[in-house]
DNA sequence: CATGAATGAGAATTCATTCAT
DNA sequence: AATGAATGAATTCTCATTCAT
């Protein structure tokens, strides 16, 4: 069992419980395999109280999405410092992407691979926080053109390419994360700086137009 | 349902049609939303069939996965042709992988959401097909590298760079192939190139030492 | 259906329903034979129920097993009063075991064919029960010897000779309970003074000395 | 597998193996908890083999049955010899039964086990065999009546009697049988010895009118 | 605020049995 | 004489969800 079996206690507190003992069971069994009963266990409480604050399995899935999807987002920009030069603010940014999603294994899978997963009512929910950090990074991307003195790219063109490019660097970032958790002499810190690198080159070509252009065929 | 009404056909054949149903079943629902009536219905068979020839549902899935992975690695070896030059190469399994992923967007569900979201048993299959592409990409940097007539670096530090770069390369891809599949007008080849741009500049400016390096702090 | 409807009762009388009925169906259609579905009706619960508070058929069945071996156990030490003569504690034993089993023929089937019957995790159960009904006669042709005031046999001899009868008899005492359960017309009462007979005499022989002797061949 | 798959054999051979086959599944298992597939691979055929040849589960059932049952009583009567003292038969009797069963034990565990436990249309057909065996052991008594000049008892009284003591007599031998099995020091004949003695020593009382009688209450 | 008692609906899996060849 | 292909009907077990207190 989870918590101490602490008899009344006021509804928020009750239902932050509840909540955490969602995102770890979810997290880790996926949304299907997770029992309600477990859950309920887990959280110290018996089901019939879950219903009563939460409602149903779906709700208090959408709930735990939303929980973490806020603490991801404001985790990020938390790490970042306005007025910091561009480089140096996605570094920080990545830097606390990695940190929060290090330290809250069950939260990242629950909104990576648990919502993204499991049909309609959820994966809507992630967009929301997907999209707030693309425009994050978009905003960096009009920043760091403005230090170079150059235009932005058209927003049109850009739309696409800047979302194409948060989901590549996700997916990278994932990868390396992996990759460096089971490489010896490989640290977060290195992985990290070989993204940052990897990024900061691309958008950079991005920007200036210098592109490698597919051949005809 | 699927396939024309039932009637005595080889085995070979049955289980095609069932993996088939089962690829989709599994990539749309998810692996424990998936029931074996739905998958059994779709073949046009009745489920005894399904447990004869595929033993238990964690069987069949770890079948698809197997299928699955097989189709897409070859599907990238067959897009490389040897001889020709690295960003070439490159540039041509990124397109075989994107379009592949494109083409069969459930069996691409199965091998990046799904087994990758479910336990043990499947994690380990996915692995090998990643490892493999994993190779390939290594592969082509060092031909790269020899390509451009550059020194490599020395041997130790190259080796975990190149390493972080072609598992970034692989989960941008993966990534990127899930993103294309979902957002409406985004092409395989425009997915492709994004990546391609990116990456290309990234390796470029690695080989050339020309580094991005993170702040002391 | 057994139990009046339904509503609400405390989990010790639902499990005791339970069990009845379980006794009744795996005693008369067998273990395998035996569906929850069949045991849930006739306890007047829904099949849930029964899984939550007894686990599974494996489960069920042992816990049959067990509540039966004891209520069998118990009749008969209750039958047998401490100070009789060694012949009278016999058969005072004796009829309490025939009584009890004629009247709980089920759960004698449970016990006696059923659980030897259904392999290991079963068979183990009723060993116990058997156990101890051995020591019980064991103790008794031990008491009945001494009463006699006649020599032990040398001990070494005796030994096995005394586990022996004991194992006969309680063997004996099993099979014609179930005989005189199945075969109209046979009393509780005849057939435990059919073994008492039966009994007193070999042991009489034995303890005389007035042994059969096998040919040499 | 079992037997290697011959092909085209006589009608007549292939039931045998099939029989062989079932004897030692159902024995094992049990009759419900043996499957016709395990049974046709074991036997080396088909499945629409063992059905055009012995019709069901149920027929195939009741055809081992009689196998068994024809096996044991003639073993029986093939180990005794007319002519003997009573006694002598019934040791030669006893010993023959006791050699056959454990050389067969799953078909004994067939007879004795499985086709009491599962209902009726099998039941039926151990009745037949038990009754050969009682007029065996019934006639045995009138033999040692004969012998030792007295009257045989009454044939109302003694039918219950002996069918009941030819009942103990099964019992008391399983149980010393699989005693003299687990015991270290026991033989197989002095399991049989022991029992001999039991029986004579009771058959001898009740032929005497020297009963034990119950005391009133 | 909190829970013990209870269930309808469906899940995976197995099995005896038949057809068409 | 023999079999590969196929299924209807159970069976065990799980789960989200609700009452009554």
């Amino acid at each position: 069992m989870g918590a101490v079996k602490n008899k009344r206690m006021p509804r928020a507190v009750r239902e932050q419980q509840m909540l955490d003992a969602a995102v770890r069971t979810f997290g880790q069994r996926g949304y299907r395999a997770a029992s309600m009963d477990e859950i309920a266990d887990l959280a110290g409480v018996s089901k019939p109280l879950v219903y009563l604050y939460l409602n149903s399995k779906e709700d208090l899935f959408t709930a735990c999405i939303r929980r973490e999807a806020a603490a991801l987002t404001s985790a990020v920009r938390a790490g970042v410092h306005q007025g910091l030069p561009a480089d140096r603010q996605l570094w920080e940014g990545l830097r606390a992407f990695f940190t929060h999603t290090a330290q809250n294994p069950d939260g990242w899978a629950v909104l990576h691979l648990q919502a993204r997963t499991h049909g309609e009512p959820f994966a809507t929910e992630v967009t929301a926080m997907r999209e707030e950090l693309v425009a994050f990074v978009t905003q960096l991307i009009a920043v760091a053109a403005r230090e170079a003195h150059r235009e932005p790219p058209p927003p049109e063109r850009a739309e696409h390419e800047v979302a194409g490019l948060a989901e590549a660097l996700v997916g990278a970032a994932e990868s390396l994360a992996a990759w460096a958790n089971t490489t010896p002499g490989v640290s977060a810190k290195q992985a990290a700086a070989t993204l940052m690198n990897f990024a900061w080159a691309g958008l950079g070509n991005l920007m200036d137009g210098r592109a490698w252009n597919p051949p005809k065929s």
